[in-house]
DNA sequence: ATTGTATATATTGTATACAATCAGGCCTTG
DNA sequence: CAAGGCCTGATTGTATACAATATATACAAT
């Protein structure tokens, strides 16, 4: 049986953490999931009544939001989704291509040998994987976390994982683009590979070149030819 | 005379913005200036009547300094100074020394003309400063700046204040080390000196050597030879 | 018709009241 | 005397009431 009979708001909900933390989540969910669509104006009473919270947690959330890059917060008039123009996804992909590059350095010299083995793992997975656009996009998310984690360095993690949170933004996955797949299952092949040969200057060479070439795609995808 | 008597809380002190980014500039200052010391825990209301005003600003204000990194909070417990650790000092200039390399690297493509005249103009306030580590800390500070800046790119500009403010958790300069003025100096002016020719490799090579330099007078500074 | 202004409504910013939880001291009990 | 449980005070988490502001609408003046 339970140990005690929750009481407060967030054990109703079945959380162990408080409720800023639990709107959070479904708020970074829902905008990942394009319910809530870029430039579109959130409103915090809405976001209360949809969660059955008040608007202080969700006020909470917001700021966090905010501070992630993933709203923008104006004085009085609330908030919007964040929407990226050209520059800025421009922009995020040249520092992309930096952190990956340094992610991949960094595994290749600190990675564990079970860290590296999952990453195997996941590459065994991508080639066994459907065609499907989502899924696939899944396969993808998993191998580049693991490879941040591999480069222990938390700063790193975060700064990454943020940028993450950003590139969820953009519509759709450039999975979509005909033949990125299994460009993609090659050149994470080739970083897997510099990773577990302990060789830091071939893996970043081969992740900068995995995010030029993703950036190519996706600029394609966004902005056509 | 004044268009109109400003009545809102945030008018009565002065301010153009909320009361929680009022409260949020103030606790950044308190920590950089180390009235507030790492590993020192804070409490909402202690806050909250020191700057006269109520916890909810205050609150708002904790969530952004935690995002940031620079407040560690429990749930229940609160907030309290986030702490670095050796490794933390490591992981963050590792961290420090890609993006400052970015950063001079993207300088080199991107600054203009006025961006370069005002690096060297920093440069020379260098050479005609006095010994005393603060002022050229302060310095510094500017030299960095201008770099951020001169790179263009949001994201990296970003990431990079955000590891400044982390920096200023630890308490003093590297500037207290013997001779340390004097080789920052030189290492700025090369770093400046590849951005006006344009060129990027160097620029980022001595940017990291430079950061590589700090690094190792920091850890000294912190935990002895 | 268009523009400027006043008013109403919607929405956010802030303060405060209340509930939940934790830390520490005190008491009980062996 | 030590160990453990319970109570109390301090502190944070949440909800709500109120104040301030922006936006939209209606109306008047040109």
């Amino acid at each position: 049986m339970p140990k005690t009979s929750p009481k407060t708001a967030a054990a109703k909900k079945g959380l162990d953490t408080s409720l800023g933390e639990f709107v959070l989540g479904k708020l970074r969910g829902a905008i990942r999931e394009r319910r809530y669509q870029p430039g579109q104006r959130i409103r915090e009473v809405e976001v209360a009544g949809w969660l059955g919270v008040s608007r202080t947690p969700v006020r909470e959330a917001f700021r966090r939001l905010h501070a992630d890059g993933l709203l923008q917060l104006t004085p009085w008039r609330g908030a919007q989704v964040a929407e990226l123009d050209r520059t800025q996804v421009v922009e995020l992909y040249a520092m992309r291509r930096v952190l990956e590059g340094t992610a991949a350095g960094l595994a290749a010299e600190n990675a564990s040998t079970s860290e590296i083995r999952f990453l195997f793992k996941l590459l065994q997975k991508e080639r066994t994987a459907g065609p499907a656009p989502a899924g696939l996009a899944e396969n993808n998310r998993l191998f580049h976390e693991a490879l941040y984690g591999a480069a222990h360095n938390r700063y790193l993690l975060d700064s990454l994982n943020a940028l993450a949170d950003s590139l969820a933004l953009l519509r759709s996955t450039t999975y979509e683009v005909p033949g990125r797949a299994g460009a993609a299952r090659r050149e994470h092949a080739s970083i897997a590979e510099a990773i577990k040969r302990g060789d830091p200057k071939a893996a970043e060479k081969a992740a900068r070149a995995h995010i030029a070439v993703a950036e190519k795609a996706r600029l394609k995808l966004l902005f056509g030819g």
